[in-house]
DNA sequence: CATGTACTCTACATCGTTGTAGAACCCTCG
DNA sequence: CGAGGGTTCTACAACGATGTAGAGTACATG
């Protein structure tokens, strides 16, 4: 039997009402009633039903995070900013897995938890283009990552294209031709591994190298795992290569694992750089150069546009995509020792979400 | 406007309790009366309020997962194993930060946001023996880790000290003698660090090897940047060095990182195991020995304990100490290319928390 | 002195659900 | 046929907070 307002109010000598209002910062109470009623409540240890306040006020306060798994170090990563930002602004997080299983991101847009929360900031690894009418949902919605565009929502991304272009670059710029490139997905025509793989090819033209398709290795699920895996069918498929693009910075560890097992010197024989800046990357020998796609950025974006979505906007959706650093470390040669230096920067921008689909992430 | 009981039970023509009593699977109901109230659910989209509902009945659903920061590989996926533990009983998990911030895991203990959710899984790092007596709180609460022994409160805890001893004597029997520690913590009785130097000075002892505080190395936070720092700082001391025993994995990893930054060989010159088996561990290379604490076995098991306090049970307080293997692989030569193999397997166990407070984390 | 306005507080209805108590019906059995 | 027991359903009062409307002050103003 907990405390509620009605003892507060009672041991207070006033209606419950009031105590409410002191609870809430009702300016108008007089001091001496504003002390009674507090030391009612700390003497009661009192401590607000959130469940009756939620009914009343028809909000819970939470915001749900969709992502696939917390074990992926980005997602982990992510889910950390995301808990900061929206600590900042009152909010708190529910954190909801789907192991990037179709059926469960399906179960995510029918609302099936939607009334825990009164949002959600949805992470989708395995629907695609075709579900973008599901997205036209009846609550507050965010989408995060590249597996869909135009869908009827805001939409936080990352500057996959022109990174992945800088990034590959970045590698050309050290001399190198012979560019692997780990994890692509054939067929795919939107989502990270089609966009990042547009990125590289057209730094290859660029630079007037051709595309060598022998170099462009597939993988699945973007793990250290088939990272790895991936890195030694390229090896041991006997194609020449100088210089690897993993299109994620848990791909790249894996490759670098699959390097080091095959003796083959990085950055010295081949060059190597990873998408997403992970911690990781930092403590890997030699450390990894990435692509930071400004985490913290994404995650109080997203925060932000989900909170103002909730509070009942009614403004166009928009596609934000924060800016972009390429850090160069110790896998592409940039910097002696642990240090690191920032190649290139790329700008934010912010779209409206009707105008193109798909050239939008382009 | 959303749809309530009131608009289903209209529909269906019957009273708001009945729709009540279909959405809760009550058997007294003619079939054809459900399939109205199911018919009436469909066609309306109704959805339980569940604020309403937690009003009701007293509870959330819900339970709390306090952890430093999931950043932290081992964090993350613990938070990944409760996620999907607490599924399986159809419970939710919200996690909070403490940034192993002292004040805030205070905070987690004064109940500051318990009303939000039925009980707590608390894994703190920054409050110790002293703070024992904080932990006799009014909520179900089960603690993870190896901060505090003794409190009046479920425990779930690794097998510290004999696993360290364990994976001390591995490095032993691989013929190493220059043994040194990552992550000391001077001064410390109990907690992660205290416990397992205290395995690896009995696995000293029991080999006749003598304790050189020089190998000694201490490291605040059990960051891989800390574990670099740590390594580097005994490899600079000159010191004679054969192994190390890293006592975190993320610290493992920041060491293997200065050992090659010095080109010292990893096993060759010097053997290397950590602890917590986290996934990183099996894509360095080498791949790292490793100490497996049972990560799912912990989780699960905190989640039960949890939700029977919640449930009302009266049991006396439990410490829960899951088994633990202790897997080698290429830093310990253990294993040829990329295999691992379990080279110790340590039983679990239970005991009662009144017993020895200090003795049984011992 | 009457009037208006700002302040301080209260009573009551209400949010959407579930527990309780009991009504109405059916069936079975002595 | 009446008692007893199960089934099926309903009315009503909670759960603990907040919004609304308004009562009662106090003070300044014309």
């Amino acid at each position: 039997m907990p405390v509620t307002m009605q003892d507060v109010a009672q041991r207070a000598g006033v209606s419950v009402k009031t105590v409410s209002n002191v609870v809430n910062g009702y300016p108008h109470i007089r001091d001496s009633t504003r002390h009674r009623v507090e030391e009612a409540i700390d003497h009661l240890g009192y401590r607000m039903n959130v469940s009756a306040r939620n009914l009343r006020i028809r909000r819970t306060g939470m915001i749900t995070l969709n992502v696939p798994e917390l074990s992926l170090p980005y997602f982990a990563e992510l889910a950390d900013s995301v808990i900061r930002a929206a600590d900042e602004c009152g909010w708190t997080v529910l954190i909801e897995q789907t192991g990037a299983e179709r059926a469960r991101e399906l179960e995510v847009l029918a609302g099936g938890r939607r009334h825990l929360t009164d949002g959600v900031l949805f992470s989708p690894l395995a629907l695609g283009p075709d579900d973008l009418g599901r997205f036209d949902v009846d609550f507050p919605l965010v989408v995060l990552g590249e597996r869909v565009f135009g869908a009827p929502a805001d939409h936080v991304t990352m500057n996959n294209v022109e990174a992945a272009q800088a990034a590959t670059a970045h590698l050309i710029a050290a001399g190198r031709r012979r560019i692997a490139v780990v994890g692509a997905h054939p067929g795919e025509v939107i989502g990270s591994a089609a966009l990042r793989l547009t990125g590289y090819e057209r730094a290859l033209a660029d630079a007037g190298i051709p595309l060598d398709l022998a170099l462009v290795g597939e993988a699945g699920l973007w793990h250290r795992a088939t990272g790895a895996e991936t890195m030694g069918r390229l090896l041991d498929s006997g194609v020449e290569i100088d210089a690897v693009f993993a299109l994620n910075d848990a791909m790249a560890l894996g490759a670098l694992h699959a390097l080091h097992a095959r003796r083959i010197d990085v950055p010295g024989d081949v060059a190597l750089i990873g998408f997403d800046d992970v911690d990781d990357v930092r403590y890997s020998v030699p450390t990894i150069s990435s692509v930071d796609p400004g985490r913290d950025d994404i995650a109080r974006t997203a925060v932000e546009l989900l909170v103002a979505r909730i509070s009942g906007t009614e403004e166009p959706y928009r596609r934000i995509v924060p800016g972009t650093r390429i850090v160069g470390r110790g896998s592409t040669d940039e910097a002696e020792g642990d240090g690191e230096k920032v190649v290139t920067v790329l700008p934010g921008r912010v779209e409206d979400i009707e105008a193109s689909p798909l050239a939008a992430g382009l």
